[in-house]
RNA sequence: GGGCGAUUAGCUCAGUUGGUUCAGAGCACCUGCCUUACAAGCAGGGGGUCACUAGUUCGAAUCUAGUAUCGCCCACCA
């Protein structure tokens, strides 16, 4: 058979995935088996793969065909999230560039492009996932805004307002004035920057005395309702009681007094906007202050901030500061850094704002959410981040669930023409609520006027794992019963709040259960630079050119290889390349397995059949090894258990033991217990490296048409002896003391050599050392050797006998080293063992060890003073 | 400012209740090999005061306290 000495993964991957799909192996029905589910992260329908996607799926991937291949009824449900400010600001962005202002549409008119636009580039995510192999069930692929989907969330809310737990207020919200809408406290980005400290003084009303505030935002001023300083300031005592004059405007404020002014900061003195400053507000509440809300929501000035009206509140800054300068009103300007709210999907700078939005109540909600994870009900990986959960369930705030957007379910409340509000699933329902509330028989949908609000896109991310099986419409169902709850999420941490928590309240509100058993809580994957990867940054490759150039297979393994879960994943091309090596060095051991020519009438060598008996038991050791990684969700520790399992332990030593000489064939037995191992390495490596796996099942002999390794079982660990795996470990230790002698005097591997022994060993594989060191056999002996070289395994002495090559000032040297060492082990041992209060105060199994470092290092330290003494002779 | 976590080899990280296997892994690096499956490879090799200081203990990378540096979350002195 001809098979090319370099895999390429560009010649199987798409023929194997297409015949994953066509034999339906990805699909799941409910049946009697035990269920195994994964609801996707659904990533924003606009949106193309990156690293972090990659990451992610990898990792769901790995652990669906695991659990596929361990026998039970494996689900993962994939999908997309509408995104309603991401999507909607792209689907504006697309208008904009083709003239039309999305003002000048009406909400049906901007609905149909939104909805054109979902179908023209919605899911391409979804197909790149299948090229790196994601094992989906694509049938019940779902999108938020799909219609069951979206009663679910009307259905929810609806339902939390008739148990008031929804309500709407009058908020301080972070506004984002080019979005113009409201966004949670999540979506601000907090940065630093370099800005300017202002001291503006205000004239005492009635007097020519003044009082100065320092502040950050002079636009502000026109909005100020008081100046506040501290009741205990002494410095303002006799100000207590009167009254200011805001500059420029020249209206008449108060002056307040209250404890939250830091007399430190500034002058003591602080001006108060309750309408854009959230701690303003507060005191304003407080203080019973007016309003004046000054912005318009593209965060212009409005007609209330009397000057400047219609400019950009950035443009009023410096327009102000001239004037305010110009008037005598500035003291002094200070450098000054301080921290400012970015929106996280436009960048523009957060106006805080007082606004009318939807909230949801989060107390009653977090108490299930927290006390099942703090009971591990639900158990995150790594555990660590139960602490932040708890702290941040600990001081939930209310959920503002408005959204001032066209893109997203529609907030389902419905405003009377005499005022006040029903909200309802349907206008139908609205209308006869409505017709209830007021009394009024005549009225009709027109009269009513939906809210024009969308929900915030988390509110119906919340509900994925339920909504995905329909559990909110149809709870009863019988999809919703097998597959609830879910089995892992595996997802990042940022979202830990936004989504994880939420998910677990819906749970409990909706289903009286828990959305998953656990929680993988990948790391954000970043440059060697340990910056995040992304887009505007530049730094972070396509992934699906990286597919093309190192397989689907070698990114996962790439991936995976430094993903320690919730850390931080320093991505370098580099892993990927070492990926696709792993994947070549597979297939190359494979190529020459499938080279061998097979000799009926050839017995089984004795090397071989030891290295065999060997092999069964490191196989199973690292099986039972490796479902615990599993178990553990050590992943990255699974993959390299792998890795070395097929690298070291079956190329280096298995494959090299029973290979054949060079054109010689190989005996049946070995060559079918190799095809055997191979069989059972595949399916290990499966779940991590799917294709080239398949791959290579299928040479491994002739399979059914529809056959896949992708749904066969998973290889269980058989019973395996430890003493067998010890002492093949001394094996390696003795050939590599016979290569390093060949080594160091330069003897060709051909030149088969004799060893010969003194001391005991366990020898039971000597077959398997003399082929692989190339000896021609080994021999006991007691008498004295001259011109040999020696090396140690345990306290057993191996010669080579090498007559002039040996140089015996060398070799003294040598063996005086290795004496004094293990003199001081044993003194140190010693020291130890002489200490009564450790004999007596450790545990007798730890002295035991002692004692056996002890003896053995005696015998050791005995044989090297013979051999010198010999050599000096 | 409050909370959480981290600091182990050049890099990224393991290191379970203190004691076999405690100082490890992978990569990188160095040396020798185009040896007949694989140079995307093979055989060898070097490298760390476990951040620092003190304490507890027969014994500390591991426990305690303090110090330094870093990260994340929360709150936002205008």
């Amino acid at each position: 058979m001809e098979i090319p000495t370099k895999y390429d993964p560009t010649l199987v991957e798409d023929k194997w995935y297409k015949y994953w799909m066509d034999a339906g192996l990805f699909h799941s029905e409910p049946d009697d088996r035990e269920p195994y589910t994964i609801v996707i992260p659904p990533p924003n329908v606009t949106g193309v793969l990156h690293m972090g996607h990659m990451l992610n799926n990898t990792i769901q991937d790995m652990l669906v065909r695991r659990a596929r291949m361990l026998g039970k009824n494996a689900c993962w449900v994939p999908g997309t999230d509408h995104a309603s400010i991401a999507t909607e600001a792209k689907v504006v962005a697309k208008l904009k560039s083709e003239g039309i202002d999305k003002n000048s549409l009406t909400r049906d008119e901007f609905l149909k492009h939104a909805w054109e636009w979902k179908h023209k580039h919605g899911g391409i995510i979804l197909k790149q996932l299948k090229k790196l192999g994601a094992s989906c069930d694509w049938e019940r692929t779902k999108f938020t805004m799909d219609e069951p989907m979206s009663e679910s969330v009307i259905k929810v809310f609806v339902d939390l307002y008739n148990k008031g737990l929804i309500y709407r207020g009058v908020r301080m919200v972070n506004w984002d004035p080019q979005a113009k809408t409201a966004v949670s406290d999540e979506e601000v980005n907090h940065k630093e920057v370099q800005s300017k400290l202002y001291y503006v003084r205000y004239q005492i009303e009635g007097e020519d005395r003044f009082v100065t505030i320092a502040t950050t935002r002079p636009e502000t001023i026109l909005g100020d309702t008081a100046v506040c300083v501290h009741p205990e300031d002494e410095r303002f005592t006799d100000i207590h009681g009167k009254r200011v004059i805001v500059p420029l405007v020249n209206r008449s404020i108060p002056i307040i007094l209250d404890e939250y002014v830091d007399r430190e900061f500034g002058t003591g003195a602080l001006k108060i906007t309750p309408a854009h400053d959230i701690n303003d507000y507060e005191i304003g509440d407080k203080h019973n202050l007016e309003t004046i809300d000054i912005f318009n929501d593209n965060g212009t000035l409005n007609e209330k901030a009397q000057l400047y009206v219609g400019k950009d509140r950035f443009e009023v800054r410096k327009l102000i500061v001239k004037d305010l300068e110009s008037a005598g009103h500035i003291v002094k300007i200070e450098d000054y850094v301080n921290k400012v709210g970015y929106s996280e999907r436009t960048d523009a700078v957060i106006e805080p704002k007082l606004s009318m939005q939807w909230f949801c109540k989060m107390g009653d909600l977090a108490k299930p959410a927290l006390e099942h994870v703090l009971n591990d009900n639900i158990q995150f990986h790594p555990a660590k981040f139960k602490n932040t959960y708890k702290h941040w369930m600990d001081n939930v705030k209310d959920w503002c669930v408005s959204r001032q957007l066209w893109w997203g379910q529609r907030i389902p409340a419905y405003y009377l023409p005499e005022g006040g509000y029903v909200v309802g699933k349907t206008a139908e329902e609205a209308l006869e609520k409505a017709k209830e509330k007021t009394g009024n028989t005549n009225l009709t949908i027109a009269d009513l006027r939906q809210d024009e609000d969308v929900l915030d896109t988390w509110f119906s991310s919340w509900l994925w794992p339920i909504s995905v099986f329909d559990g909110i419409n149809n709870p009863e169902n019988e999809e919703f019963n097998y597959y609830y709850p879910t089995n892992d999420l595996v997802t990042a941490p940022e979202i830990l709040f936004f989504w994880v928590a939420r998910m677990v309240m819906a749970g409990y509100e909706y289903k009286s259960e828990k959305p998953f058993k656990n929680v993988y809580l990948t790391g954000i994957v970043r440059d060697h630079l340990r910056r995040k990867m992304s887009k505007s940054l530049g730094n972070s490759p396509d992934p699906i050119d990286l597919i093309k150039k190192y397989g689907a297979d070698g990114v996962r393994v790439g991936m995976l290889l430094c993903s320690p879960a919730g850390g931080d994943l320093l991505f370098d091309e580099s892993l990927t390349e070492q990926g696709r090596n792993f994947g070549n060095k597979i297939w190359n051991a494979f190529r020459l397995v499938k080279s061998w020519d097979i000799d009926e009438n050839i017995d089984q060598p004795e090397s071989a059949k030891k290295a065999i008996e060997w092999f069964k038991h490191r196989l199973n050791a690292e099986i039972e090894n490796i479902n615990t990684l599993y178990e553990k969700f050590r992943l990255s520790d699974a993959l390299m258990a792998v890795y070395k399992l097929f690298w070291d332990e079956f190329s280096s030593w298995y494959l090299e033991l029973v290979k054949p000489a060079y054109q010689k064939p190989i005996d049946k037995k070995t060559y079918e217990q190799t095809l055997e191992f191979f069989d059972i390495l595949v399916k290990i490596l499966h779940p991590i490296m799917p294709f080239l796996t398949e791959e290579i099942w299928q040479l491994i002999e002739k399979r059914e048409e529809g056959a896949s390794l992708m749904v066969q079982r998973m290889p269980e660990p058989e019973a395996y002896e430890k003493n067998t795996i010890e002492a093949f470990e001394r094996v390696k230790e003795i050939i590599s003391g016979v290569r390093n002698v060949r080594n160091e005097k330069n003897i060709a591997q051909k030149e088969p050599l004799h060893l010969m022994v003194k001391g005991s060993y366990d020898n039971k594989f000597n077959g398997c050392i003399t082929k692989m060191a190339n000896l021609t056999s080994i021999k006991d002996t007691d008498t004295k050797i001259d011109g040999a070289v020696t090396f140690m395994v345990k306290s057993a002495e191996f010669y080579i006998e090498l007559g002039d090559l040996v140089n015996v000032e060398e070799e003294l040297q040598k063996l005086n080293e290795e004496l004094e060492y293990n003199k001081g082990f044993l003194s140190s041992v010693m020291k130890k063992l002489n200490n009564e209060r450790f004999v007596q105060g450790a545990p007798e199994k730890v002295v035991n060890i002692e004692r056996q470092k002890r003896d053995d290092a005696e015998a050791k330290i005995k044989v090297l003073e013979e051999r010198i003494a010999s050599l000096k002779q």
